[in-house]
DNA sequence: GTTTTAACACCTAGGTGTTAAGCT
DNA sequence: AGCTTAACACCTAGGTGTTAAAAC
């Protein structure tokens, strides 16, 4: 195990889009045509799109990094997705993690996007659960609604891949029997990142600071340094 | 019907209590005895226990008005209560809604407070829901998360009572056929107030101002304004 | 006259990268 | 040297009562 570890807060809200964007086919990721285990109608017909993917394809390009912190730090960009094809009389459950990977692509599974049974639901990290707990789990006498994101434990200077899980809640009484086909789980490569303690990389730093709105107070400085260099 | 009607937004988060404040049996309302419909097992030993009582107390005693604007606005004190009793392995579904009331106590019907089935959950005003929508109504593909609070029409100039509902979401076929047994209402008379959009009492704006953080701009106003009178 | 609106200054609350100091 | 921490100034975002103008 590594020495260190960081929590790691992804941003409040999934699918806040204003109905807008349509975005096209290219920032969907399609279900794997020859997944091993055939998939329950519940999850079967249902796609993810990723919002922001120019966003996140322009800080894919650099090298995506993300800070880390003891307390906790929102990434950015935000991981938000639509969702399509639910049935709207069926209960959800929603789930993201983030899957330690290394640079070599030949390491990276085969088929791994967008679902593998073999390399889904259970990983080497914590998994963030957001939306109703009381589903997830039942819900405790207080608390009842608290933050709507989790912690995440990430190791800086290390490389992740998020993931995202949309599991069908099976009324069935031996529904665990059917936990292999009940969740559908959806990879979005471009949204990969190193976790650091402090950028590596001052192109990455530039476009955070030019795309995040709570970082305008520094647009300033770095367009100044970025003349100093030019001429 | 009233000539205007205001958007009214609770404050959000019900339940945030960080495990402090015993607050004493005084806070809390418990059920009524002589109740003719007999409460399901999952609801019948719920209990609530109102937050901040002796502020909404103070605030009671001056007669409290809430600011309604076409926004929204929220309402201060919060209402937030504890809950006691409810079963962990069940599903719940939590209601808040605002009677009109006038100042006669003959009109106020006898056993209201608290549970009385006659005045319970239909009312002639609308109903706020927080916690999972997906478990009120099924959740639609988008807007997964929307906000915690949902907002509540409320006419100027006249006076409310804040009710509290504890649904039991019955799994059974029949479910329809138990309704009446199957919630159970809370009463805190001590949280009735009168709509407005100007403070009418300016006691009620002081008590605000020294009790709201986000009044805290106003403090040394005030006080310099209740000098200039006391001598 | 009373009630309502909209702009405003002043807060709370919290998300940024920066920076200098600390750690290994 | 490289990595990590904590305080910081600077933002966004939004909740306050105030005030003067508008509406009725």
């Amino acid at each position: 195990p590594p020495p260190h570890a960081y929590p790691f807060a992804p941003a409040a809200g999934v699918a806040t889009s204003a109905a807008a964007e349509p975005e096209g086919p290219g920032a969907s990721c399609a279900a794997a045509a020859k997944a091993p285990v055939k998939k329950n109608a519940k999850v079967a017909g249902v796609s993810v799109q990723l919002e922001m993917k120019a966003l996140w394809d322009e800080f894919n390009q650099l090298g995506t990094e993300m800070i880390v912190t003891k307390a906790g730090r929102r990434m950015f960009p935000t991981f938000q997705v639509k969702l399509f094809g639910m049935d709207p009389m069926a209960d959800y459950m929603l789930l993201m993690d983030f899957v330690p990977v290394d640079d070599k692509p030949s390491s990276w599974p085969r088929g791994f996007c967008p679902t593998y049974p073999g390399n889904s639901l259970p990983t080497q990290t914590s998994a963030v659960s957001w939306l109703p707990p009381q589903i997830l789990s039942p819900a405790p006498p207080l608390e009842l609604i608290p933050h709507l994101v989790f912690q995440i434990i990430l190791n800086s200077m290390h490389r992740y891949q998020p993931r995202f899980h949309v599991v069908y809640v099976d009324p069935r009484k031996d529904s665990e029997k059917y936990a292999e086909e009940n969740f559908k789980t959806f990879v979005f490569e471009e949204t990969r990142f190193t976790a650091v303690t402090a950028y590596q990389n001052h192109r990455i730093t530039q476009l955070k600071i030019a795309s995040n709105p709570f970082a305008k107070g520094f647009r300033d400085l770095s367009s100044r340094e970025t003349e100093r260099r030019a001429p």
